[in-house]
DNA sequence: ATCGCCTCCTGCGCGC
DNA sequence: TGCGCGCAGGAGGCGA
């Protein structure tokens, strides 16, 4: 399900939710996630105020005066609130109990996901560290791009991908700005020249943010916090479109792997 | 250091 | 109707 909008959609939606909330009680079903919850992950964060909520990448950080929980929701992850009288279901990982008797819940099919409790300097933790720049930031900018992509000899839409370069951008919205762009997907990094790098740049920026508008992508049954729709299919303009009419020249949308991940283009635009 | 491939897991849609 | 197969929005880890 989520890529950056998506993400930043749920943070955005719970956030005014779930200031000033005391958790009461937390019950992990099923730790084996991406990374186990560990054991004492509870006892961590009961009886604690939720101070903020927010969001690095695609991970979700509710903080709490002694540390952070750090909530990645991998391919298949939802995080929402339900009335406690809502019992659990198959996929329902984690309940995090709430003072105002709702719960805020974990569901993840493919546990890909992952929860876990960062006390001390977040930054530090290995998921973060590496980390590249926010694509809205104003550090990311052509320049960044053009500069680290320099002798870099991977298809550009692996590169965009690539969290270490910059984060947020997932094989959607890769698909789609490299479309805004004209940049065919199996461009080598180092090919970009700058006036590329700067299109590009403001694609993936003008891609993403007309996503968080409307709420997020929607594919399959994705709904945010306030079961809305979202951002949907119909917006995507190669993604999914194999053998259509692209919209700006009408050629066929061309379907290919790229690294395992779907990739949708159109060979004329796109060069 | 960089790159390509594999892997974790379940659900769903498709073809037979 | 049921079965088997391949694919799905992510990303760390490993060997080359």
């Amino acid at each position: 399900m989520p890529e950056l909008p998506e993400v930043e959609t749920v943070v955005r939606g719970l956030t005014p939710q779930l200031i000033g909330k005391k958790v009461s009680t937390v019950h992990v079903r099923q730790p084996k996630l991406r990374w186990p919850i560990e054991k004492d992950l509870p006892q961590k964060i009961c009886k604690q105020t939720i101070l903020s909520m927010s969001r690095r990448a695609k991970y979700l950080l509710i903080e709490f005066k002694t540390g952070t929980l750090l909530i990645h929701l991998g391919m298949s992850g939802r995080l929402y609130l339900v009335d406690y009288t809502k019992s659990p279901e198959k996929h329902d990982h984690v309940d995090v109990v709430l003072n105002d008797k709702r719960i805020l819940r974990f569901t993840d099919p493919r546990r890909f996901g992952c929860m876990l409790w960062l006390a001390g300097e977040i930054n530090e933790h290995f998921l973060l560290k590496n980390l590249g720049p926010e694509p809205l930031s104003k550090e990311f900018t052509g320049d960044y791009l053009f500069g680290i992509s320099r002798k870099r000899q991977v298809v550009i839409k692996t590169f965009l991908m690539n969290q270490q370069i910059v984060v947020g951008v997932g094989n959607i919205y890769a698909n789609e700005a490299l479309f805004f762009a004209k940049i065919h997907p199996l461009r080598l990094a180092d090919s970009l020249t700058k006036q590329e790098s700067q299109l590009l740049v403001q694609s993936i920026k003008s891609v993403l943010k007309a996503a968080i508008k409307a709420g997020g992508t929607t594919l399959r049954d994705f709904v945010n916090g306030d079961a809305k729709p979202g951002y949907c299919k119909q917006s995507l303009k190669v993604y999914g479109r194999e053998n259509l009419a692209c919209v700006c020249c009408k050629n066929s949308i061309q379907f290919e792997r790229i690294h395992q991940r779907s990739t949708f283009f159109c060979s004329q635009c796109q060069q």
